[in-house]
DNA sequence: ACCGCCGGGTGCC
DNA sequence: ACCGCCGGGTGCC
C-alpha cells in the first residue's frame, strides 16, 4: 500500500479507487504525488495542459445558490463563510452525476443536490467551466446546507454553460462587482470574512502594464527588511561569515526551528483559523520550516547554506567537532564520493531519504521497493453507531532491511522533518529582482538548490541525511564549497548520488551526512521531456507559479492543494486585486530573505568589493599577421556576401559564425585557426566521409565558439555531445531518448527534420591534449596579443610581485600557447579548464588561492570552466584575452556592437518588444557590421 | 374508498 | 427534518 503514508487527500483518492475504480486513478494520483512533495516543478511533470490555462484565463460567468446535502454522513465540517471545492464523483454508485464538497482540508463535507448536480457535472465534465463554492451559513447545519457557487470560465464557453444550467431550471446570478474575485460576494454580512474585496477598485480592471508595476511595486520594500539579527557559524564551519551572512544564518535557523503559527493562521477559541479561506481546526498547523534565500549571486548562499546545515546539525543543535573527531577521524571518506558520471535514479534513493515509494504509474499501488516491507497496516472503520465514520489509517510502519545490516526502522512520510532551505540563484530570485521580466525555464532551472533534511531513522534524537537536489552545472561547486568552508578535521560523510556505480543501498545512503545529486537524475527516472514543448504563460504567471511549487515544497497550509493557491492568491493577483497583492507580498516577505549586492547592514554595504576598473587595451598587429588576417577575411566576406545576394545568410548562420570564429581566432594567435578550410562546400554533395567530417568541424565550432553550450533537451551543460545531420547539437542520451519515445518517426526538436540513431555524429575524443602536443612541436612563435599580454605581466610584476592574475580565454589553445612564455619569463601558473577532472580542479584553485611565497600568481582560465560559481578571490587582475582589442579587427567591430546595443539598453527602458523580422533584421545588421559589409 | 385524512417511518449521492 | 415524501391504516356524525 504504496499510498499509505501520503495525507488526507490522497488517502481519500485511494478510497475511491478502491471502491469505483476510478480510470484516471493513476493520472490523478501522480500528479497529487508530486504536488504533495512540490518536486514537481523540478522534475517538470508541470505544466500539464488544460488547467493552468483554462484557469488564468478564466473570467466570472456569475454565480448560483445551491444546496450541499447529506451532511450527516460525513465528518468534513465548514465555517461560515469558508471556500469549499466541488469535485466530481463520476463512479458513485447512486448517481454518476454526483459532485462531491470537499472543505480546505480535503475532508467531505456532504454533496450537491443531484438536480444541481445533473447539469453541473456536463460543465465540469466538459471543462466548459471551473466551480468555486463558498458556504455562506456553514456552522450549524444538520442535514444540507447552502453554498454559492461562481462559475469561472473561457469567454466562449459561456453560453454554453448558461444554456446547461437553463435545461434544468437554473439561471445564473450575473457577477456582481464585488464578488470579482470570487470571493467576498455581496452575500457576505458586514461582519463575516476578512475584507478580500475591493469593491473600489474591482470595476475596473487593470491592464497588463498598470499589473505588472502593481507586481513590481511589490518587491521594492523587500530588499530591506528588519531580519538584522545575527549568528555566529557552529565550530566546525571553517571560513569566517561576513556580517550579512550571519544574517543569513539566523535567519534560516530560526525559520528552521520556527515554532510560530504560519502565515494567515489565526488562533481562536482554541481553534486555528486560515484567514484566506475561513478554514478551521482544532489541530494545529504544521510549523512551517525553511523558506527561500534569495540573495543575489556572490553574497554567499552556498556557504550560509553550509553554515546552516552544520550549525543547525539535528535538534536545533550544531555538529560537534570534539564528537565527530573522536568518532569518525578514522573513517575514510567513500571514495566514490566524488566520483561524477551519467546514471539514474532509483526508487530506493529517494525511499531511503524518507521520500514515499515513487511507486507505478498504473493501478498497481504495490512499492516496487523490494527490500521494503509492509510492518503493519491497519485500516480501521469505526463504525461506532449507525452512521458510517470516515476510515481512518493507522500510520503504517516499513522496515528496510539489507543483506548486511541490521534492520531498522523506517517511517518513511512521518520522519521527513520537512525542514528545507530553498537556494535560487537565478529562478525565483530573478523574479524577485524583476519580477514582470521574462522567465525563461532555462534560467530558472540554472542555479536552484533544494536542501532538505531527513532523519535517518525514527527516534527523535539524533543526526539527519541532508539531501541537496541542484544542477548538474553546480554540483561541483557544492563539492568545492563544503571541500573548502569545513574544517579540515571534521570528517562529515558526503556522497554524490551520481554515476553508474552508485551505491543504491538504503542504509549505506541513510548514513549519509550529506547527500549531493541532480534535477536531472531525479527527473530521468520518469523519462519526463516534455519540456521541449512548453507552453509559456506570461512572465508573472509563470514566476508565480514558481513561488506556488516553493510554497508546496514547503508544505504551507493549504498552498499544497493549487486549488486554494489559485483562489486566493494567484487569481486576484492577475486580476489585480489589492487584497491579493497585499497577501502575496506578506507572503513573500514572510518566507524569503533577499539582498542584493548593494543592500546595506548598519549602513555599511553587504560586500565592500574593490571598485571594479575597465581598461580596453589596443593591440596592433604585426604585418605578417595582418597579412594573415586580410586573405582570411576577404575569402570569408566573399563567402558571406554571396550569402546576402542569396538571402541565405541566416541559413548558412554556422559558416558565418565559423568565419568569425577564425577571425577572432587570428586576432588572439595565427596558430589558433588550424583549419582554414574555406566554408563554401555543400554538404548535399559530400560523400559520407565528408559530410561526416564536416558535421564534427560543426559541431567543433559550436563547442568551442563559445556561442551555445548546452543541450536544448536537458538546458544543461553538454553531455556526450552528439550534432544530427540537421547540424543540432544535443546531449547523446537526450537525444537518443527522444528518438526513441518518437519512434518511428523521431523529429529533432528543433527544426522538426527527420533523425536517426544511426545519423548521429559523436565527438571525437577531446583533441585539445592531442593537438596540444602537436602545436608544442609546431615551432612556437609569439603574437601581438601575447607580447601585450607578457608586456602588462611583467610591468605588474615589477610594482607587486605577489599580484595575482587571471588570464581568460575561451581558446584552451590559446592558453597553451600563452604556457610557453610564462614559463620563459619565469612566471608560476595554474591552469584550470572545462574538462578537468573534479581533484585537478580542485587542486588548481587551491594552490592559486594560496598565499604564501612561491605559489602560482597567475591562473590561465577557460571561459567554459570559470562560467559557475567559483572562488578566486586571491585574484586581483583578470586579462580578458578575446576580446583584448585589435586594432581594425572584427574585435574591435564587436565592440562598436556591444556599445551600441549598451546604448540602446539605456536609452530606451520601455523596451518595445521586436518582431521576429526585426530580431532578424538586426542580426543580419550585425553579422555586416562584423565583417565590414 | 378507483377517494381524503391521519400519523409513523424515514431521509444524500 | 419544527420539513417533504412515502405508503399503510382507516373511514358518518
Amino acid at each position: 500500500m504504496a499510498w499509505m503514508f501520503m495525507r488526507d487527500s490522497a488517502w481519500k483518492y485511494l478510497q475511491s479507487a478502491h471502491h469505483g475504480g476510478d480510470r484516471n486513478y493513476s493520472h490523478y494520483t501522480s500528479r497529487d504525488f508530486y504536488s504533495q512533495f512540490g518536486l514537481e516543478d523540478f522534475l517538470c511533470t508541470d505544466d500539464i495542459p488544460g488547467t493552468d490555462e483554462d484557469m488564468d484565463s478564466a473570467v466570472l460567468f456569475g454565480t448560483l445558490r445551491g444546496n450541499v446535502v447529506g451532511l450527516r454522513y460525513y465528518t468534513g465540517v465548514v465555517n461560515n463563510n469558508e471556500m469549499v471545492a466541488l469535485q466530481r464523483e463520476p463512479n458513485n454508485l447512486y448517481d454518476k452525476n454526483a459532485v462531491k464538497v470537499n472543505n480546505v482540508n480535503g475532508n467531505q463535507v456532504g454533496h450537491i443536490k443531484k438536480e444541481l448536480a445533473a447539469p453541473l457535472a456536463y460543465i465540469m465534465d466538459n471543462k466548459l467551466a471551473i466551480v468555486e463554492g463558498v458556504v455562506p451559513y456553514g456552522a450549524q447545519n444538520a442535514f444540507t446546507m447552502p453554498v454559492q457557487m461562481s462559475f469561472w470560465g473561457k469567454e466562449e464557453n459561456k453560453q454554453a454553460v448558461l444554456d446547461k444550467l437553463k435545461m434544468h431550471g437554473f439561471k445564473l446570478a450575473p457577477p456582481s462587482k464585488s464578488s470579482e474575485f470570487g470571493f467576498g460576494s455581496s452575500w457576505v454580512s458586514g461582519r463575516a470574512g476578512p475584507s478580500y474585496s475591493a469593491p473600489g477598485h474591482a470595476a475596473m480592471q487593470m491592464t497588463t502594464e498598470q499589473l505588472k508595476s502593481e507586481f513590481d511595486k511589490l518587491f521594492e520594500d523587500l530588499k530591506e527588511d528588519d531580519k538584522t539579527h545575527e549568528m555566529e557559524g557552529a565550530e566546525a564551519v571553517g571560513t569566517p561569515l561576513l556580517p550579512h551572512q550571519k544574517q543569513a544564518l539566523a535567519w534560516m535557523v530560526s525559520r528552521e526551528n520556527s515554532k510560530e503559527l504560519p502565515l494567515f493562521w489565526e488562533e481562536k477559541n482554541n481553534f486555528y483559523y486560515n484567514t484566506l479561506t475561513n478554514f478551521a481546526e482544532k489541530e494545529r498547523p504544521e510549523n512551517v520550516l525553511g523558506g527561500i534565500l534569495a540573495d543575489d549571486m556572490g553574497l554567499g548562499k552556498t556557504l550560509a547554506t553550509i553554515a546552516l546545515i552544520l550549525t543547525n546539525f539535528h535538534d536545533g543543535k550544531p555538529l560537534s567537532v570534539e564528537k565527530i573527531k573522536s568518532d569518525q577521524l578514522h573513517k575514510v571518506r567513500d571514495p566514490r564520493a566524488f566520483r561524477l558520471q551519467g546514471s539514474q535514479l532509483t526508487h530506493e534513493f529517494l525511499e531511503a531519504l524518507g521520500f514515499p515509494p515513487l511507486g507505478e504509474t498504473s493501478c498497481n499501488v504495490e512499492p516496487s521497493i523490494s527490500n521494503v516491507k509492509e510492518k503493519s497496516e491497519t485500516v480501521q472503520s469505526q463504525c461506532s453507531s449507525s452512521r458510517p465514520k470516515r476510515a481512518k489509517a493507522e500510520k503504517p510502519k516499513y522496515t528496510v532491511s539489507s543483506d548486511s545490516e541490521e534492520s531498522e526502522e523506517w517511517l518513511p512520510q512521518q520522519t521527513r522533518t520537512a525542514s528545507c532551505v530553498i537556494q535560487e540563484d537565478t529562478g525565483f530570485a530573478s523574479a524577485l529582482a524583476s519580477p514582470s521580466a521574462p522567465l525563461k525555464k532555462k534560467a530558472k532551472k540554472k542555479g536552484t538548490a533544494i536542501v532538505q533534511s531527513v532523519k535517518k531513522n525514527d527516534s527523535e534524537e539524533g543526526p539527519r541525511t541532508t539531501l541537496i537536489i541542484c544542477p548538474l552545472s553546480v554540483l561541483s561547486n557544492w563539492i568545492d564549497q563544503f571541500e573548502q568552508h569545513i574544517r579540515p578535521d571534521v570528517r562529515l560523510n558526503i556522497y554524490v548520488y551520481y554515476g553508474p556505480d552508485r551505491s543504491k543501498d538504503p542504509a549505506f545512503i541513510s548514513k549519509q551526512d550529506i547527500v549531493l545529486t541532480t534535477y536531472n537524475i531525479l527527473a530521468s527516472d520518469y523519462g519526463v521531456f516534455q519540456i521541449l514543448f512548453l507552453i509559456l504563460g506570461t512572465p508573472i504567471q509563470n514566476s508565480l507559479k514558481d513561488l506556488w511549487s516553493l510554497l508546496s515544497f514547503l508544505k504551507l497550509k493549504p498552498f499544497t492543494d493549487r486549488e486554494w493557491w489559485h483562489r486566493t492568491i494567484q487569481r486576484p493577483v492577475m486580476l489585480g486585486d489589492q487584497g491579493g497583492l497585499r497577501r502575496l507580498q506578506s507572503l513573500i516577505k514572510n518566507i524569503t530573505l533577499r539582498r542584493t549586492k548593494t543592500s546595506k547592514i548598519k549602513g555599511k554595504p553587504v560586500l565592500e568589493l574593490p571598485e571594479r576598473k575597465v581598461f580596453i587595451q589596443h593591440v596592433t598587429l604585426t604585418e605578417e599577421e595582418r597579412k594573415i588576417y586580410q586573405s582570411v577575411k576577404n575569402e570569408g566576406k566573399a563567402a558571406i556576401s554571396r550569402y546576402f545576394n542569396e538571402g541565405t545568410v541566416l541559413a548558412h548562420y554556422a559558416d558565418v559564425l565559423g568565419v568569425l570564429l577564425r577571425l577572432r581566432q587570428l586576432c588572439c594567435h595565427p596558430h589558433l585557426c588550424t583549419n582554414t578550410s574555406s566554408s563554401s562546400c555543400q554538404i548535399g554533395y559530400s560523400t559520407p566521409e565528408e559530410l561526416r567530417e564536416k558535421l564534427v568541424n560543426k559541431m567543433k565550432l559550436v563547442l568551442s565558439s563559445g556561442s551555445d553550450e548546452e543541450c536544448a533537451i536537458c538546458l544543461d551543460s553538454l553531455n556526450l555531445p552528439v550534432i544530427t545531420h540537421c547540424a543540432h547539437v544535443f546531449c547523446k542520451p537526450c537525444i537518443c531518448e527522444v528518438i526513441q519515445s518518437e519512434q518511428p518517426n523521431a523529429k529533432c526538436p528543433l527544426c522538426r527534420n527527420e533523425l536517426r540513431v544511426e545519423h548521429l555524429v559523436e565527438c571525437p575524443l577531446e583533441e585539445s591534449d592531442s593537438s596540444l602536443e602537436k602545436k608544442g612541436d609546431r615551432e612556437w612563435i609569439s603574437s601581438s596579443k601575447i607580447n601585450a599580454l607578457m608586456h602588462a605581466l611583467i610591468d605588474l610584476r615589477k610594482q607587486n610581485p605577489a599580484v595575482k592574475c587571471l588570464i581568460v580565454s575561451q581558446f584552451t589553445t590559446f592558453l597553451s600557447l600563452i604556457e610557453t612564455p610564462l614559463k620563459e619569463s619565469g612566471f608560476v601558473f595554474t591552469r584550470l579548464n572545462g574538462s578537468m577532472p573534479q581533484k585537478k580542479r580542485v587542486q588548481a584553485i587551491q594552490s592559486f588561492q594560496d598565499s604564501q611565497k612561491g605559489s602560482p600568481t597567475i591562473m590561465l582560465l577557460s571561459l567554459k570552466a570559470g562560467g559557475v560559481g567559483l572562488n578566486l578571490t586571491a585574484a586581483s587582475r583578470v586579462f580578458l584575452m578575446d576580446p583584448f582589442i585589435v586594432k581594425n579587427s572584427v574585435e574591435e567591430n564587436m565592440l562598436k556592437i556591444q556599445n551600441k546595443k549598451r546604448e540602446l539598453a539605456a536609452g530606451a527602458f520601455a523596451s518595445k518588444k521586436l518582431t521576429a523580422s526585426e530580431v532578424k533584421q538586426t542580426k543580419i545588421n550585425e553579422i555586416k557590421t562584423l565583417i565590414d559589409l
